[in-house]
DNA sequence: ATAATATAAAGGTCAAAGAAAGTCAAACGC
DNA sequence: GCGTTTGACTTTCTTTGACCTTTATATTAT
């Protein structure tokens, strides 16, 4: 019969139901089936990754918790293409090109666009053999710059 | 989920309203959630610091007391502060907090501020000692998928 | 009455323990 | 051999407890 994982994927997917989001306990799960905690990682990350449509998030320590998020686009094909294409590599121009086709698709607004593009530029990845918290703290930095530089040209 | 620091600082945010401080006993409040004192200690420390805009004070001994206090900034001087903490490195939680402050004070809508904590998420940026273009393409196909997730969700 | 001292009543600190989830490689099974 | 399952080890966040410092008040000595 079916393996533990695919009975797994079953659950999880009949509990989401129409919902878009659901949130679990990894070690409660692991424990009502019977299996290794790190089981629901090896499920989550062959049934619940992108390609199926679906994408994770989770925090650990007391009362942590993993969300899994539907984030299925069947109806934008163009989304999907792109999606897709983000498998491999892209450079700074190309990003900036599809993020330009995005707001022309109402996909993003022009300031969640100038957002997005201020993370991906150049300044804000430079440097990419520091560790993870200080690349974190470059972008947040310019992005909050260049918001608040937008701001304040307003006001 | 449900941790009790969470629920502690729902109440301490609660009771606060729409006042700008909030004088509470340590004990008193240990007690009533059922905690160790150095619990509150704790929650004041992670959840109302200065870069969710607020501070604390206190006095020891009988009749003694913490004072949790808005900071009375305005954003712009609010976020040049956040700013020059970004000169040193910062974790996703904290990050989030700040984030999470923005929004409150208008500075980011509550959907920017996804885009951005996808950005700084621990998925999106992930394997710092790949290339730039790898590491970018990353951070982009996260936003895009979740934006398109969030999009999904209805209200 | 005053100064000195003790006691109690707060809050502070810090490190260890606990409670989750993540990673990765080895073992397993068809 | 490939997808699955397990387990040892790691990382992150929370909770607790033992010990410390400060302040107020009560007691005692001069």
């Amino acid at each position: 019969m079916s393996n533990i994982s695919d009975i797994i994927e079953e659950f999880l997917i009949n509990t989401l139901g129409d919902d878009n989001y659901l949130d679990i306990s990894r070690n409660d799960l692991a424990n009502y089936f019977n299996v290794a905690p790190s089981q629901i990682n090896y499920v989550l990350s062959t049934r619940f990754n992108y390609e199926r449509g679906f994408m994770t998030e989770s925090k650990r320590g007391g009362g942590g918790y993993i969300t899994i998020m539907r984030t299925d686009t069947k109806n934008s094909t163009w989304l999907n293409g792109i999606i897709d294409r983000l498998n491999e590599d892209i450079d700074y121009r190309t990003a900036c090109y599809i993020i330009g086709s995005a707001v022309e698709r109402k996909v993003l607004t022009s300031s969640e666009a100038e957002i997005i593009k201020t993370a991906l530029s150049p300044n804000a990845l430079s440097n990419p053999f520091k560790l993870e918290n200080h690349l974190r703290a470059q972008i947040l930095q310019r992005i909050l710059l260049k918001h608040n530089a937008k701001t304040k040209k307003k006001e």
